[in-house]
DNA sequence: ACAAAAGTGTTATCAGTACACCCATGC
DNA sequence: GCATGGGTGTACTGATAACACTTTTGT
């Protein structure tokens, strides 16, 4: 069967990576750049996406998306929201760049968002000029980019709260202040550290480790890894009504 | 500016609607019903929906789908999930019912659910048929329509721990006890009515109303209202991890 | 020995849970 | 006066929040 792209539905996806080192929660970004007659028209960043192929899930076209831009696949992801404005695509400079693309200006587009670590991603060499932004400090963006991360990060941040996805962020060892500044970069919150240790360690399906960081130029940290057999088998929804 | 409709994007309507007097939640569901040679070859129910026009947003479309079959506008809305798997509309009874309409076979719909009170709805004269289903009692559906009201219906269990859209199913005046039924609806648990209670009404944004229920054939409970200028008001992220 | 980050305990308060009977009203 | 659902109180337990100093290690 023949697959075909379909020009009117796109993916586009929202690509976190937690740097450990800096601390920093960001965003992938790729550079849209266009020249005409020797005058710079577009230049700006863009989510990484492309169009629906017809034989395709739409879940399917994210995970091909990142693998094209990162080489990464079996990671983290969730379909969040569907963008589907009819003039999204429609400011001065996306309308030249639809022309210079095979793409339909009346584009819905299915927003995905991934969980993965920076140190996982090799951006050598790399046909986009994808980099890192910090998600607090993004450039400018195309299209309706910039409003769609922040729906992504909106989601990230109520999802953290009750789900552990925030393991899918870190190395698979891990110390407890690791979690903790990762929490406080993406809450945008202070925690107290000996109330979170406590909580945290007495969790079942953190697991302490036999082992110590290695290579710290200070005392080094207690490791710890995150089970979601144990998470999974102990998990009950415990209906807390919170309203 | 001319207005068409995108053969390939749609959207559908997960209708909930709650009915005080039975306490049950129900969906609205609308027939499919095709005869050939005097032969019904196809019978069961589907959720509503309709194409995306070319003018259109997504959410208008939503609201226009419940317009036409409900009459009703200002209704609470969520789009939750896009379905795009190429084999959604490919079981035998679809294909002949996507014969017989201006469709594609490989559409991409962009589900949405409402939530409001059946009382609200008149069903006299509508002209596809449409009837209130049980959310536990469903009768054939077609399409991909069963899944798709199943994780809306996820969605609304996990939404109503968190956010106050529980009223959205209720009439203006509650009773404590009518609130209790509906989640004990919703989460299919029993709920203990004694600290139930004490906890709704200790919100400052369910205020007691000088009324009390009229017409009833027992002791008439107190009746109360919520307040979503008061909710907003002292409403704040309170960052519990509950991993 | 010093700098830096890791790690540790106690108390007070609040929220959640379990549980059984009386009360007000309409009929 | 009785059947029905509305409404109430207490004690226990576990979780959360506030708070500051000691320990370990690498350099």
């Amino acid at each position: 069967m023949k697959s075909e792209k379909i020009l009117n539905i796109s993916v586009d996806c929202v690509v976190f990576g937690y740097d450990i080192n800096t601390k920093s929660l960001n965003v992938l970004l790729i550079e849209r750049y266009l020249e005409s007659k020797g005058n710079v028209i577009v230049d700006d960043h863009v989510l990484t996406g492309y169009h629906v192929y017809t034989h395709e899930t739409l879940d399917q076209t994210a995970t091909r998306v990142l693998k094209e831009l990162t080489g990464l696949t079996n990671q983290y992801k969730k379909q969040f929201k569907a963008f589907g404005n009819p003039d999204r695509l429609t400011n001065e400079k996306d309308l030249l760049w639809i022309k210079n693309e095979e793409f339909n200006a009346r584009t819905i587009t299915v927003a995905y968002y991934f969980l993965l670590k920076t140190e996982d991603v090799n951006l050598e060499n790399n046909k986009n000029n994808a980099t890192w932004f910090p998600i607090n400090n993004l450039p400018n963006l195309g299209f309706d980019h910039k409003k769609i991360i922040q729906e992504a990060y909106e989601d990230l941040k109520v999802k953290c709260l009750s789900e552990p996805i925030i393991f899918k962020l870190l190395p698979d060892k891990f110390t407890i202040n690791d979690v903790q500044d990762l929490y406080e970069s993406i809450l945008g919150i202070e925690i107290d550290n000996r109330n979170f240790r406590r909580k945290l360690i007495n969790k079942k399906y953190i697991i302490a480790l036999d082992e110590k960081q290695v290579g710290v130029s200070k005392r080094p940290a207690q490791l710890y890894m995150f089970s979601k057999d144990i998470y999974d088998k102990i998990f009950q929804k415990n209906y807390l009504i919170s309203i």
